[in-house]
DNA sequence: AGCACA
């Protein structure tokens, strides 16, 4: 126990604070959204549900990895802490907000995260953290800066999926959010020569069941005219994309994705969950893992239940 | 919710 759980990946951010290429001419352009509303340059989101104890540190580490973040706080003076983020842009803001709903916070605390949109933006002030006249201890604490300022400039990682299978005791609930995988934002980048094509926004999925993570996704709630290019044009153009298989089922479509390797699946899984596509005809995408990988079969080995017991017994570290 | 192909 007691072991926190530090991934020992750590961002390579951008030393030079100064080079801020086109950052300061390039406001975002947002993504055709039908529904804007007045709210539309809201790019910060308000996090609630910390264990009493919570560190900025806590906070800035978990949001580090979230394409566009730019800077969080938490503000501690209420009953219990609150904290605000602030992305590169309203729909970076809005896919961290969906990331880290319901997320699990603290098992043993039971903190389940809750987020919404702010009411208004986090006010990040260059320079030093705070000026001598207000040295407010609670409002003291801000993190953040412009070293993440667009998407990564390279996919930045893979590391192992998350221990969180087969964990006894504990049933963690399928969190909608992996801190191993940043999902790709539309296209708001300044200098993104954008290969694929990006969704055309999210839609919340109830994603209730899901298989053991495997190097196949199955996709599902297509519609039954989703446009296989664009389905193609979209997969294929992320990492590790390996083949992809369309099933057009009597009322539905499905399709099945093979990737490299369980990392990128995952990637995928969530970076892409949700997303709308222009064909799709309503809702977004489900995205789960496929009950059988490709080249995997069902294990009928040889008409007997092949229970070859090369599992290890013992569990040690 | 709908899971094929080798």
């Amino acid at each position: 126990m007691a072991g926190a759980s530090i991934h020992p990946y750590h961002q390579q951010w951008m030393p030079p604070p100064q080079a801020q290429p086109a950052a300061a001419a390039a406001p975002p352009i947002p993504v055709e959204n039908p529904n804007r509303s007045a709210t539309d340059d809201v790019r910060t989101i308000f996090i609630s549900g910390f264990p009493g104890d919570v560190k900025e540190r806590e906070l800035h580490n978990l949001l580090r990895w979230l394409p566009g973040f730019e800077a969080s706080q938490i503000n501690f003076k209420g009953e219990q802490p609150m904290g605000f983020a602030l992305f590169s842009s309203p729909q970076h803001a809005m896919a961290a907000k969906n990331a880290l709903q319901d997320l699990v916070f603290d098992a043993e605390t039971k903190s389940v995260l809750h987020t919404e949109m702010a009411k208004k933006n986090l006010f990040v002030k260059r320079g030093v953290v705070a000026n001598s006249s207000s040295l407010d201890q609670s409002k003291r604490l801000r993190t953040g800066g412009d070293y993440n300022y667009a998407s990564y400039p390279t996919p930045p990682f893979h590391p192992p999926p998350p221990p969180v299978y087969g964990t006894p005791g504990y049933m963690a609930p399928p969190a909608p959010y992996d801190p191993y995988g940043g999902y790709p934002v539309p296209q708001v980048s300044m200098h993104t020569p954008a290969p694929m094509p990006a969704p055309s926004g999210y839609a919340p999925i109830q994603n209730t069941k899901d298989n053991p993570p495997c190097n196949t996704l199955f996709i599902g709630n297509l519609g039954e005219n989703v446009n296989e290019e664009e389905l193609r044009g979209l997969f294929s153009g992320q990492p590790g994309y390996k083949q992809m298989k369309v099933l057009h089922q009597e009322r539905n479509t499905v399709c099945f994705i093979e990737f490299d390797d369980v990392n990128s699946a995952t990637a995928v899984h969530q970076n892409l969950q949700g997303a709308v596509l222009p064909s799709l005809g309503r809702g977004g995408m489900r995205i789960q893992f496929s009950k059988n990988p490709f080249g995997r079969r069902k294990d009928t080995v040889n008409g007997s239940a092949a229970e070859h017991n090369v599992a290890p017994t013992t569990y040690q570290q």
